[in-house]
DNA sequence: TAGATTGTTAATCGATTAACAATC
DNA sequence: TAGATTGTTAATCGATTAACAATC
């Protein structure tokens, strides 16, 4: 994605804040419109995703507390991290702050959502109802995230029909119907490794557009679909590699 | 750190097969050594580090085939990586290939076993058995990692005193003589987030030289103290992004 | 030998950091 | 106004990719 030129043929101009007609003085011929977003120049890269959930959950806390504005360098210190990362992970989500005051929280918080498709619930459906998969369905945290699990499911005759949390497991020949008229477009995959594979073509099969994948094996799916994986493994390997040598940075 | 001049001074010389004596015409005056670790000259990225256990976990699958042999070719089709990645991984490990045949499994396991502290058992103790601590308590992936959990924790009067998953769940108050009888150097945070500062204080108190963090909260710690944050809302994050743009790379 | 593979250097790419003008 | 903060460009740093000699 070769976008060097076009990003710097609005060199040094400033937009107005957001509800306002942009600054009539900007010193290009560049389109512009009333969104900072719809130049659509800058790139999201995947650490600077990454951060947003941490931002997120933070504003809502001082959202809490009755706040209105916040600053990114306050954003910073609470998180370690440089004033100008979350300026510009800021920018990506097309916030526009005011010099001095910082940005208005509101604002911020939707920006941040609809940047990360967090302003709508999502539905999504679990299947392997094992130990890690029971914690996930109990985890109320997910819904911070506007993320709802519809369905549990599980190929074991002995945990079918039982509640789990709140939701009755059912049969994996139940899932492909139950996705269908739900229109669920993602899926958290639980099952014991060597059923991952199948498991996953099944919730394919049914629509499933993105899996969070929570197994250790490598899944072989059509490129449309998405695939996250979530590894214990590598945050111990890192752990137990940087405990090895020498403890001293501190990123909790 | 800047290694770039010295790295360079050995330029093209290869080392011998890791049992044999290394090739007498190596091109520089480098002290040679027997083992390719001890130049100690390449450094390990973060994103390296985390691509070894999915190397160990294939070279246990091969082992337990019967395989003596992988080239670094075949780690990286399964793993949907560029070969030069994994040749590059295996070489910080200290492994050494032998040209058209590969790396033996044994030795490359032990390799990456050694380089990230794993050669071992390490022992952790679990503190807060709430959904997540449980889930974790009776994860049986660990076993593979030499990682074993030897001790649970909760302020819950209600749940000390019970065993789960094969563990008798002990007061707050325990933590400290126990960590320090057992030397245990790891300590998993699972508590509530509003808990979690506090609890990590007495953790380190204890003697726990690295917390591998399972709550939203940015702790506050000596520098001394690793800690890695394990965030499901990075990985949620992710996927919803790349599902509401473009589902078209797929690295499950 | 021929060709697959290792191990290394140089080039590219992406993310972070430094520096600074614009702004309120 | 003065100074903190925003938003941007350029420089640096780290990781990936390309290219290739050495080797079995």
């Amino acid at each position: 994605m070769k976008t060097t030129a076009a990003s710097k043929s609005s060199s040094r101009a400033r937009p107005a804040a957001p509800p306002t007609i942009p600054a009539a003085g900007a010193k290009t011929a560049f389109p512009e419109t009333l969104l900072r977003q719809a130049e659509g120049v800058r790139k999201a890269g995947l650490a600077c995703v990454k951060r947003m959930p941490s931002y997120l959950q933070l504003l809502r806390v001082l959202q809490a507390e009755g706040r209105e504005h916040v600053s990114g360098t306050v954003l910073a210190g609470v998180h370690h991290l440089e004033p100008v990362i979350v300026r510009k992970d800021l920018a990506i989500t097309g916030a526009v702050g005011t010099p001095r005051i910082g940005f208005r929280i509101p604002e911020l918080i939707t920006a941040i959502e609809q940047f990360l498709g967090w302003d709508h619930q999502t539905k999504a459906v679990l299947v392997g109802v094992g130990n890690l998969g029971t914690a996930l369905l109990g985890y109320q945290g997910f819904h911070d995230y506007g993320f709802r699990i519809v369905g549990a499911f599980d190929s074991d005759p002995n945990k079918v029909g039982k509640w789990v949390h709140g939701r009755k497991v059912q049969t994996i020949a139940q899932l492909i119907p139950f996705v269908r008229r739900g229109e669920i477009l993602l899926g958290m995959l639980t099952v014991p490794g060597p059923a991952a594979q199948e498991t996953a073509e099944v919730m394919v099969r049914a629509g499933i557009k993105g899996i969070w994948n929570f197994t250790a094996t490598k899944l072989q799916l059509p490129k449309k679909v998405v695939t996250q994986k979530e590894d214990l493994a590598e945050g111990l390997a890192v752990l137990s590699h940087r405990l090895q040598k020498r403890p001293q940075d501190a990123s909790s």
